[in-house]
DNA sequence: GTTAGCATGTAAGGAGTTACATGATTTT
DNA sequence: AAAATCATGTAACTCCTTACATGCTAAC
């Protein structure tokens, strides 16, 4: 995930660590920051792979403190968008990575774009699906919190699902790419429940 | 985290590793699923703590299957509420273990629930804070996909500190204890919001 | 009789954090 | 001149996953 991170952050300008470890955190709304004791070794292993490239420069004004401006390569190019289009899991190391996925979505055609977010979208609708099971299997004395618990994992991630559905949407809507058959009835019975909860 | 959800499903009763994994599972309602690689081991560890004592009982039925069964000890429940009653952190790690937490708040007197609860609340609402603030500082013609990501983490984390205040207006109810005077100011004006919204 | 589910484990490693250490520069 | 922030780094460690390996038992 870090290295996704730092070669989309490198693919807008060239950075110096610890600009890196800010835009992270300002780019993914705080929602994620890098820790500097895997930063910088993970800059240097990049190096050593050939996806970025380091040169030691001197700020202008007198000795200046010391920076290590790195800037991604050619090879750290294909790099990225190979970890990018990467075929998401399904695990909860997906959460917080498809956020980071989504941050650089503007480097993917609409169609990778698409093919991304459905299949998270397939994830978490077997995440659902298992919450529910669980929700069903509870019985109506079991334990206050745990119930809690089930309902609002029931509707953060249904919550997550409305909301890929929409950019789906609005990607499909903007690039004139229709939804196959299965897919747009799906769509409608979405929105059908959606209008149903408003 | 793991060492928690294990003497916690072993206090309510023993159980082998294998049934461990799957009552992890129903009881986050499928929100998490420990891997066998990591269960076995810390079960054995847990075991060499004593923490846990296991039994490697066979089944009644002839040769029968090979199980070993965990037992929590006086140590182990010692253990568990220690790690309950920890005050948590305020990274992402802490995310999937306050569930965890939650799902074993039946074991833990109210006033504890409430203070892990306001301290959880806490660390979301330094996380919104900086969400808004990335929101704030992106410009109109940022990103499309930039926008929705803080937006939905925005709404994300709203929608997690509304579901706290909830369960502490709720436990506070059920107990008659009173917030102080700063805090019922605040469940006012969250409560006003809430109806604005509605 | 073979597929599915029960049951336990190991080896290797991935992906990060915490805490520490150092020093320059800017702000108050 | 003290405090805050910029800037880079290392060592040790936490915590969990993947992939593999084994064998038993129930169901179809």
């Amino acid at each position: 995930m870090i290295d996704l991170a730092i070669l989309g952050l490198l693919k807008d300008r060239p950075m110096h660590g610890y600009q890196l470890s800010r835009e992270v955190a300002e780019q993914l709304g705080g929602l994620w920051r890098v820790s500097y004791g895997s930063l910088y070794p993970t800059l240097r292993r990049l190096e050593g792979e050939g996806f970025v490239e380091a040169t030691t420069g001197t700020t202008t004004t007198g000795g200046g403190r010391r920076k290590t401006v790195y800037k991604i390569t050619d090879a750290g190019e294909a790099e990225f968008l190979r970890l990018l289009e990467e075929t998401p899991g399904d695990g909860q190391a997906e959460d917080a990575r498809f956020r980071v996925r989504v941050a650089f979505f503007r480097y993917l055609p609409p169609e990778t774009r698409i093919r991304l977010m459905e299949r998270r979208r397939a994830g978490l609708e077997t995440r659902l699906a298992g919450v529910n099971a669980a929700i069903t299997a509870a019985s109506a004395d079991d334990d206050r919190y745990t119930l809690a618990l089930m309902e609002h994992g029931r509707a953060a991630t249904a919550s997550d699902i409305t909301w890929l559905n929409e950019l789906i949407q609005a990607e499909r809507v903007r690039t004139g790419i229709t939804a196959p058959r299965g897919e747009r009835r799906r769509a409608h019975a979405t929105l059908k429940r959606k209008e149903r909860t408003a």
